[in-house]
DNA sequence: AGCACGCCGACT
DNA sequence: GTCGGCGTGCTC
C-alpha cells in the first residue's frame, strides 16, 4: 500500500503540465493508469495516477498535501506505454499533457458538474398540497421530486424546471435539496472486466482465393516479413508507382502479423477513404477488422475501443488519430499515401501522424511502413541517407503501364483565340471518350464557382469582413462565402466603392468548370466532387459510385478525387490549372504540385484501356509539372532535394513556427517585434549563437486575418530541434514577461506543413 | 484554465 | 460608505 499518489492533472495549460503528489485515502486501492478526482486549490478537477510512492520529494515537505476524492470511471487502466507516449506527444508538439492525454487516451473524458439532491422525497399526492407555493418553487420541486434520491444535474435543473439559479437557493435554505459536486465521467464502465486483456480471438484468415504476386511484390513481402519477426524496432519506405499494387502487399503483410499473434493498423490519409479499404480488408479478415476515426460519433468511438482493449479486433483502419489505437499486441503500423498532408493534424496537439507511429513502434518493436507513389521529401531523403530502408516497385500490376502525359501551354492556348478554360486539346480528347463510351475525369484545386468578385471600374475586390481573403462566388445559392470562415453575402450589383455597374466573376473554380463544359458538351453528363456537393452525410459516397455505375461521362472536382480511386474505365484524366498548387507562397508548393499531379495522372487507365492525362498550364517548363509528365520521381526528387539544401529548407533543417494572434492590428505587429527581438537577444546571449539558428520574420502570416484575429509569424529554422525549441522556449518566456505580449495569443507549430 | 485576492472608479 | 471592474498569482 502506497501513501501517496502521482496524479496529472486534466487542464489544458502548460504551467501546471507536472505530476501532483495526493495522499491515498486507505479505503481507496489505487493503480498507476487509473483516473481520479483531485482538489486542484478549490476547485475538482479530473486527473490520471501515474506513480505511487511512500515519500514526498524535500521540496513539497512544508505543502499540504491533500487526498484524492475519489475513483472516477471504471474503464480500462491506461497502459504505461501509453502514458509515455502522451508525454512524448505533448513535449514534441508543445502542447499542454491534458490536450495530449485526451489525444492519446480518449476514454479520458468528462466534467465537474453541480448537481442537486432532493432532500424530502414526496408521493405525488402530497405534491399537489403544495400548489400554494409560488408557481416557481412548485415547478421546481415536482422536477426535484421525479428525479429521487439520485437527483439531477444543475444546469438540466434549470432548463427543466424553467426556474432561476435563486429559487434554487431558496430550496436549499428551505431544507428541501442540497447541493454536491459531481464527476460526470463519459464512456463509463461499458468495458466488462472480464474480457480485458482477454485474447479470444484465434488469428481468422479467409481464404477462398489465393492471391498470385508480382516478383516486386513477393520481395516487398518477403522483405517486411523479415523485418517483423526480427523483432526490432524500424522504419521502411516503400516507394511503388500508382497501380503497382501497394494493397495487395498490405494485406499479406497484415495476414502475416495476424499469423505470428500480432495486431496491425492500416492508416489512410482520410475519412472518406476509410469506408472503401476498409470493405476490402473485411472481406479477407471479417470482423478483426474496425474502422476508427474522428467522424465517428462518440458512443460508436467509445465501442470501438472497448472491443479493441478487449482484443476482439486486430486490425484497425482509419484516419490520422486510428495511429492511437489501443490493440494490444501492436506490430505493424501502415500509412498508406504518406505523403499526404492530411497525416498533419491542424489543431493541438499538431502531431504527424508518421512520427507518432514511429514512436509507438520504437516502443513496442513493431514495424512502420510508409507507403507512397511520391514520397515525401523528408522520408525519401531518410531513406537515401540510409536512416530507413528502402523498398520499390516500379510495375504497374497486369498489362496497364503508366498513362502518356501532354503537358498544354496555355498561353498559346489564349495566343490562339482560345479563350475558354479547356484547351483545344482537352476539348477533343474528351469527345472521343464521349464517342467511345469511356470515362474522363477533371480537377481543379479549388471549389466554388469564381475566385474572387472585383470592380472592372476601379478594381476593387470583395473580400471577407473577418478574413484577409477574397470571398468566393458560389453559383448554388448565388452569393459569395468565405473559405475559411463561412461567411456569407450577396453579390453587390455596383461597386460599394466606385459605384460602378462593372462588377465582374473573375478566376475558376469546380462549379464554373462544370457549367462552361455543360455548354460545351451539351450532351455529357457531369457529377462535380468538392466540398459543397459531399457536405452532407453520404453524398461522397453516392457520387462515387453513381460513376462507378458510368451513369456520367465526366467527373469534375477538387483534390479529394486524387485520392486512391480506382475507376476501371477512366481513360482520360485532366488537369485544368497545374499552377494554381505551383504558385502557392510556401517552399512545398513544387512537392506538393508534383504529388498531386502524379496522384491525379494516376487514375487514368488502371486497368485494360490505356489512359491518357493532359496538364494545362501556364508554366510548362516547370520541373515540378515536367517530372510528374515524366513519372520520373527520382528526377524530381534530386532536383528539389539541391534546392531545399542550398535554401536550408526541411529535410535539411526543422522550422518551428509561432504565430501571434490579436483582434488589435497593432497591439499583434508590436507583439511580433517585440517576441523578434527576444529572440534576436537570445542569439546573442550567445548560448545559441553557433547553431547556424535563423530567425525569419517577424511578418504577415499567409492568412494576415483570420476569423476576425490578425495573424503574424516568426519561425525559426535550425538543423537541431531539440536546440531550436530551447532557444525558442526561452525566447518566449523572456517575451511573456514584457508588457507586448499581453493578451497576444501565441500558437507554435513544430515543423509545420505549410508556411 | 479558473478561481481567489487585491486595489481603484461610479453607485444606493 | 460599498459593489464590482479585471490585473496578478497560484495550484500537490
Amino acid at each position: 500500500m502506497f501513501r501517496y499518489a502521482e496524479v496529472l492533472i486534466d487542464v489544458a495549460n502548460r504551467r501546471l503540465d507536472q505530476s501532483y503528489h495526493y495522499l491515498i485515502p486507505e479505503n481507496l486501492d489505487l493503480k498507476i493508469g487509473m483516473r481520479v478526482l483531485v482538489t486542484l486549490q478549490s476547485r475538482k478537477v479530473q486527473g490520471l495516477v501515474v506513480n505511487l510512492t511512500n515519500d514526498l520529494p524535500e521540496e513539497l515537505a512544508s505543502v499540504n498535501i491533500k487526498p484524492v476524492l475519489e475513483r472516477v470511471g471504471k474503464d480500462s487502466l491506461v497502459p504505461p506505454d501509453l502514458i509515455e507516449l502522451a508525454h512524448w506527444l505533448a513535449q514534441t508538439t508543445i502542447c499542454s499533457i491534458a490536450q495530449s492525454l485526451h489525444t492519446v487516451w480518449p476514454l479520458f473524458k468528462g466534467k465537474v458538474e453541480e448537481w442537486v439532491i432532493p432532500l424530502a422525497s414526496l408521493k405525488d399526492s402530497d405534491v399537489q398540497t403544495l400548489q400554494w407555493l409560488d408557481p416557481d418553487a412548485f415547478r421546481a420541486i415536482s422536477v426535484l421530486n421525479r428525479a429521487r434520491s439520485k437527483g439531477i444535474s444543475l444546469n438540466t435543473f434549470i432548463k427543466r424546471a424553467d426556474i432561476s439559479g435563486t429559487t434554487i437557493e431558496k430550496l436549499i435554505q428551505q431544507g428541501w435539496a442540497k447541493k454536491e459536486t459531481r464527476f460526470v465521467s463519459l464512456g463509463e464502465g461499458s468495458v466488462k472486466k472480464e474480457s480485458l486483456g482477454g485474447r479470444p480471438l484465434k488469428p481468422k484468415i479467409l481464404t477462398g482465393r489465393t492471391y498470385e504476386l508480382t516478383g516486386e511484390q513477393t520481395i516487398v513481402v518477403n522483405s517486411v516479413s523479415v523485418a517483423l519477426e526480427e523483432g526490432s524496432s524500424q522504419t521502411i519506405l516503400l516507394h511503388g508507382v500508382t497501380g503497382s499494387g501497394k494493397t495487395d502487399v498490405y494485406r499479406e503483410l497484415i495476414a502475416h502479423v495476424l499469423d505470428q499473434g500480432g495486431d496491425a493498423i492500416l492508416l489512410v490519409p482520410e475519412i472518406s477513404l476509410t469506408s472503401q479499404v476498409a470493405q476490402y480488408f473485411e472481406t479477407q479478415f471479417g470482423d478483426q477488422v474496425i474502422v476508427l476515426h474522428s467522424g465517428l460519433r462518440p458512443r460508436e468511438k467509445m465501442k470501438a475501443w472497448e472491443d479493441i482493449l478487449a482484443g476482439h479486433k486486430r486490425i484497425v483502419i482509419g484516419a490520422r488519430s486510428a495511429v492511437f489505437a489501443p490493440l494490444l499486441n501492436l506490430r505493424l503500423i501502415i500509412l498508406d499515401e504518406e505523403h499526404d498532408g492530411a497525416y498533419k493534424q491542424d489543431e493541438n496537439p499538431k502531431y504527424h501522424a508518421r512520427d507518432v507511429a514511429r514512436k509507438r513502434m520504437e516502443q513496442l518493436k513493431g514495424v512502420v511502413l510508409l507507403g507512397s507513389a511520391t514520397p515525401s521529401l523528408e522520408a525519401y531523403a531518410a531513406a537515401q541517407s540510409g536512416k530507413i530502408r528502402l523498398l520499390t516497385m516500379t510495375k504497374r500490376i497486369g498489362e496497364s503501364t503508366l498513362p502518356p502525359v501532354e503537358i498544354v501551354d496555355m498561353r498559346e492556348e489564349l495566343i490562339q483565340g482560345n479563350r475558354s478554360m479547356f484547351s483545344l486539346l482537352l476539348q477533343q480528347k474528351l469527345r472521343e471518350r464521349i464517342e467511345r463510351g469511356e470515362q474522363s475525369m477533371l480537377f481543379l484545386n479549388r471549389r466554388g464557382y469564381s475566385t474572387f468578385v472585383a470592380c472592372r471600374e476601379c478594381g476593387y475586390v470583395v473580400s471577407c469582413p473577418n478574413c484577409d481573403i477574397t470571398l468566393t462566388y458560389h453559383s448554388q445559392g448565388q452569393a459569395m462565402r468565405c473559405h475559411y470562415c463561412n461567411h456569407k453575402e450577396l453579390p453587390p450589383l455596383t461597386c460599394p466603392k466606385c459605384a460602378s455597374r462593372y462588377i465582374r466573376f473573375f478566376g475558376q473554380g469546380t462549379q464554373r468548370v462544370e457549367e462552361e463544359l455543360q455548354g460545351l458538351l451539351p450532351e455529357a453528363s457531369i457529377l462535380r466532387l468538392d466540398f459543397d456537393t459531399t457536405r452532407s452525410g453520404d453524398a461522397h459516397r453516392t457520387i462515387l459510385e453513381s460513376f462507378r455505375r458510368q451513369e456520367a461521362s465526366i467527373l469534375v472536382g477538387t483534390q479529394m478525387m486524387a485520392k486512391g480511386l480506382d475507376f476501371p474505365n477512366v481513360t482520360l484524366v485532366g488537369v485544368i490549372a497545374a499552377d494554381q498548387t505551383l504558385n502557392m507562397p510556401d517552399f512545398r508548393a513544387r512537392e506538393r504540385t508534383f504529388q498531386l499531379l502524379t496522384q491525379v495522372a494516376g487514375r487514368a487507365g488502371r486497368s485494360t484501356k490505356p489512359g491518357e492525362v493532359v496538364i494545362q498550364t501556364y508554366s510548362p517548363s516547370d520541373g515540378a509539372i515536367m517530372r510528374a509528365a515524366q513519372h520520373d520521381f527520382l528526377g524530381f526528387f534530386w532536383e528539389e532535394i539541391r534546392y531545399r539544401k542550398e535554401r536550408k529548407y526541411p529535410p535539411y533543417t526543422h522550422i518551428v513556427r509561432v504565430l501571434l494572434l490579436h483582434e488589435k492590428e497593432d497591439r499583434v505587429i508590436k507583439g511580433a517585434n517585440e517576441l523578434g527581438a527576444c529572440l534576436i537577444q537570445g542569439m546573442k546571449d550567445l548560448k545559441y549563437g553557433n547553431n547556424e539558428i535563423d530567425i525569419l520574420g517577424p511578418a504577415p502570416a499567409v492568412l494576415t486575418k483570420l476569423k476576425n484575429q490578425w495573424r503574424w509569424q516568426i519561425s525559426v529554422k535550425g538543423r537541431r530541434l531539440d536546440i531550436l525549441r530551447a532557444f525558442l522556449h526561452q525566447g518566449v518566456q523572456h517575451f511573456s514577461k514584457g508588457p507586448a505580449s499581453s493578451g497576444v495569443v501565441l500558437n507554435i507549430e513544430v515543423d509545420p506543413l505549410s508556411s
